[in-house]
DNA sequence: TTGAAAGCGATACCAC
DNA sequence: GTGGTATCGCTTTCAA
């Protein structure tokens, strides 16, 4: 109390130093516990440390020793869509276990948002960047290339990035369940997903599938991009909508497993029999499919794994150990049972 | 290029201001656009801001100006628990549309991880801190009564906040369910949820939830609190278990949706009928909620908004408008379907 | 309308 | 082992 210390009530390590009885230096150093100080001195100081509850300001230390600050900062499109959810979990806890934060920055999916929010963030003297996609607004572009710290592109996996980039193929990924699906006989193929402003990964998935699909002779009849989150609802209504306007298509591809479900739901709530009457793919391996009783057509990305490597890839960049700097995570097909084999006609 | 700057290369106020021709503060004001100089000078500062792509730190603001960040920190339990990704997306955009930062902390619902990012957030001089949850380390509860700064408890309402608190009575919640489902006639309840080292506001939930069934005349006659995420697939195998050693269970209640889901699925597995068999009831009103064809008996939560009247209350403390410290935001029980009036006996 | 000087809380560097 | 002093990039304060 009584504190005729500064303009706020926060302890600082001078008022630390002078209870001690020492220099702001020596306190300095032992909280820092680099040395070059006596036992007798270190108890003296960290005594009243914890007499007076000092908190370190880190804004000083990163300001003085003019090194980067623990900040991390993640852009991710939304938390409505499970995927994004489950790789910045990965991100945060591998981060968070070396001692480093997470500033988030939900981007809707828009260019603009991401520019602002990146101009923002670079103000705070973040170590480095993650930023899920690969497009950016031009002006954001020139901000990180002048940032000069670490950035790692995630999801959609960039061969020329702009530092580092950790995701996988999605137009492989499109193409490879776009023929897996021909494969099967199917040649009248809907597609319901979403879309936004930017051009995004869903976005070059759809353009794989439909170049397998169109090249092994079937058609991607019916395109459907709502203005959605990729999540249950959007999935149902998205697959009514789509039905109500071509009601012969023989399979329907999905964004994600989420909006597999929920056409999954419209079809069973219209009486029609997957796969019997319609086949059904998904995208993601998401949690729910776990448990359903037919094994969701689908396509396993390890989206934890993910965010896990993108923070260890920042973490090494930061460390200053060599870091591969484009890293291709995969994925694998799922052929699962909403899908059948037609049998080759 | 050759820079004969400070230690870093990034560019700084008073370069801006030598290229203009002016005084660090004479630049200064321009930037934050507070009046007191000429169109002229103005016109000559931005130029030189665009030309040197500068960006202010606003690290150095904070320390200056001895004011607070932009910063707040939010603490979220997990994200596998969609719940927690709801609340959070609302935090995040409501805080972004006043020009605040979300610094993240997954605490994976313990009280040690809670402290540690408490401890770590503060250093860097939040505006303000959101926590889930009411309970606190010891030593996290020191902290946060010296911070000096807003807090806001959020998900479990915390009637005598350390600040400010927003979100629902879960004692209440679990005794509305339990006396619901007391009062559809079943006797013999089961719950299936996750439990961790730190009590939270599932526990409070299921003790209400007891104490109603219990003074109805039933018996809460096996509870399971698995050490997972509250889940699809716990709560698939979660009833594996509980009807394994309690066969003879009228209805279950799950920790929220997801998990009822999951156990519906097991259910579907075993040959039994909801609600014919057995009575399942989840709670939060998930969005998979939507897409199933018999409405699921739950309880609605406006997590989003829960999310955003959190952030309001904080925006509105830090701007000094008066705040209501304890906001009680609702739920609503939603019969739904899957249990059944058992026709009083 | 503009500028010079002091200072925010810590660290780097150099003396002792 | 310990302490003095300059310094980081900006704002505050006061003077011109």
């Amino acid at each position: 109390m009584a504190d005729k210390s500064s303009r706020n009530n926060k302890v600082s390590l001078s008022q630390v130093a002078n209870a001690a009885g020492v220099s702001k230096m020596t306190a300095s150093r032992v909280l820092r516990g680099e040395g070059g100080y006596s036992e007798k001195t270190r108890d003296l100081v960290m005594q009243q440390v914890d007499r007076l509850g000092y908190l370190p300001n880190r804004l000083a230390t990163v300001f003085a020793g003019d090194k980067s600050s623990t900040f991390i900062g993640v852009s991710i499109p939304d938390l409505g869509n499970e995927v994004f959810a489950q790789v910045l979990e990965g991100i945060d806890h591998k981060l968070g276990s070396f001692g480093h934060q997470t500033v988030l920055g939900l981007t809707q999916h828009t260019e603009t948002a991401e520019e602002d929010w990146i101009r923002t963030v670079l103000s705070w003297q973040p170590a480095g960047l993650i930023l899920t996609g690969r497009f950016h607004a031009p002006r954001a572009m020139d901000m990180l290339r002048n940032a000069g710290i670490p950035i790692v592109e995630i999801w959609d996996l960039n061969s020329s990035p702009l530092d580092m980039s950790v995701g996988i193929n999605h137009f492989d990924a499109g193409f490879d369940m776009g023929r897996y699906l021909v494969g099967c006989g199917y040649r009248n193929i809907g597609y319901v997903g979403t879309s936004h402003d930017t051009a995004n990964a869903a976005t070059t998935r759809l353009a794989g599938f439909v170049k397998a699909v169109t090249g092994g002779d079937g058609a991607v009849t019916k395109q459907l991009c709502l203005h959605d989150t990729a999540a249950y609802y959007p999935g149902y209504y998205g697959t009514e909508q789509l039905l109500t306007a071509a009601p012969t298509l023989d399979c329907i591809f999905y964004q994600n497993d989420a909006m597999a479900f929920g056409g999954m739901q419209y079809c069973a709530s219209k009486g029609l029999n997957v796969p019997g009457d319609i086949g059904i793919a998904g995208w993601g391996d998401l949690p729910i499919a776990a448990v359903l009783p037919k094994r969701l057509t689908s396509m396993h990305v390890p989206h934890l794994r993910l965010g896990q490597a993108a923070a260890e890839m920042m973490m090494s960049r930061l460390s200053g150990e060599p870091v591969q700097p484009v890293r291709d995570i995969g994925f694998q097909l799922i052929p699962g049972s909403t899908v059948k084999n037609l049998g080759l006609s």
